[in-house]
DNA sequence: AAAAACACTGTACATAGTCACAGTACCTGT
DNA sequence: ACAGGTACTGTGACTATGTACAGTGTTTTT
């Protein structure tokens, strides 16, 4: 589905508008009205660039024959809405799974959907050594599980017993965790002494 | 609401047919077609009759104003979990109301109380001037809509018709927006030329 | 038994609404 | 520099649609 202009939106919302409060599609003349135009055709310009990238159907010559084919549909108000309750980690006791209910600071629902990798947990981060990557102390990162991840990407990784997160990279085979902060030192290792815990898929943050 | 007879059922149950099936309401001729009429007055009265029991509503003088009246759609609304669906504000069209309805770019359900503060919208952040304050290129700003803030808060200002983020400062009885990013400078401003639309509440960022 | 509602047919007309044609202006990517 | 998309104004033809008026017969209610 191609992309639409601002004005096209307007357009859109309008119809969508006026078809959840009236229960039926604005003619060319109401759309005209609406926004301000002085001539009909300028809704009909408007009408055909949405069918032809695909965002309504137009039923030729007939009134209000405007149909509505991108997801929201007209009728269906309020759909139970799929959510998942993710929980928070806090602080990681040394050497314990890094999921383990002892770790549960509480537990949070979020809208799946919200971001586009579904979360698995959700964790607090601690300290500002990714600050310059937008990650501040007291944020929840949103974590998905997996062992596997690719350079440049944020990880959650576990040294020894210390859980961290930081941006990983893959220099002459061996792994380096980055920090984002001048004032930290990147993490060379050795392999065997990474576990990768996770990847950084969003972030949720409460400013209070 | 009055009891409708066999043949009122039948038409009305035709209109709910169509309306779910094209989302549009029929005209009085499609109905007559559809009972096996031979003349639109048929369906007219049928129409006349439901209206006057409570089943629908008639737009006079307008095409296909048919409107349906009975709770079908009051169905289903239960939510056993306290969510609110917001406006995620895209570009700001010069001079419209900040939450105009053509601004629009999505919505996104967040449940109560993932913000200590509730927010009234979404906004979407472009450009990196709040960087060193975590708030990417990209990232979704909850706000809370309000024209009062203090000095310190982060807020979303209007000046002129530029919608900005910033950290409001007053500094000697001025407003000053300061950015947090080195490369772009404060705005001392004039009290008179400052709207704040309202302040920074949480934040939400997908790393896709 | 009469009134009122129900369930239609049939004609006619005004207006609501779509849509084609013609034209202006701005902006963007090639 | 040019083609094509965007964003309109303005006119007019033609069609779709609503609705009034005038009837016919049947069933239900009072």
């Amino acid at each position: 589905m191609d992309k639409l202009t601002t004005r096209q939106r307007q357009v859109l919302n309008f119809i969508r508008r006026s078809l959840q409060k009236n229960g039926i599609a604005p003619t060319r003349a109401e759309i005209a009205e609406a926004m301000g135009f002085h001539s009909k055709n300028a809704a009909v310009d408007h009408l055909k660039a949405l069918e032809r990238k695909g965002f309504i159907r137009l039923h030729s010559d007939l009134s209000r024959g405007i149909q509505l084919l991108d997801g929201s549909e007209a009728a269906g108000d309020e759909v139970d809405l799929p959510v998942t309750t993710l929980p928070v980690i806090g602080s990681v006791a040394a050497g314990s799974p890094i999921e383990a209910i002892e770790n549960v600071e509480q537990q949070v629902t979020v809208p799946d959907g919200l971001f586009r990798q579904q979360p698995t947990y959700l964790l607090r981060v601690r300290g500002d050594s990714m600050k310059d990557a937008g990650i501040l102390d007291g944020d929840l990162i949103a974590v998905r599980k997996t062992s596997q991840a690719q350079s440049g990407q944020i990880v959650v990784a576990r040294i020894q017993d210390e859980v961290t997160v930081k941006t990983l990279l893959i220099k002459r085979n061996r792994p380096v965790l980055m920090p984002a902060n001048d004032a930290y030192r990147p993490i060379i290792m050795a392999p065997e002494d990474l576990t990768i815990e996770g990847v950084f898929v969003g972030l949720i943050r409460d400013a209070g």
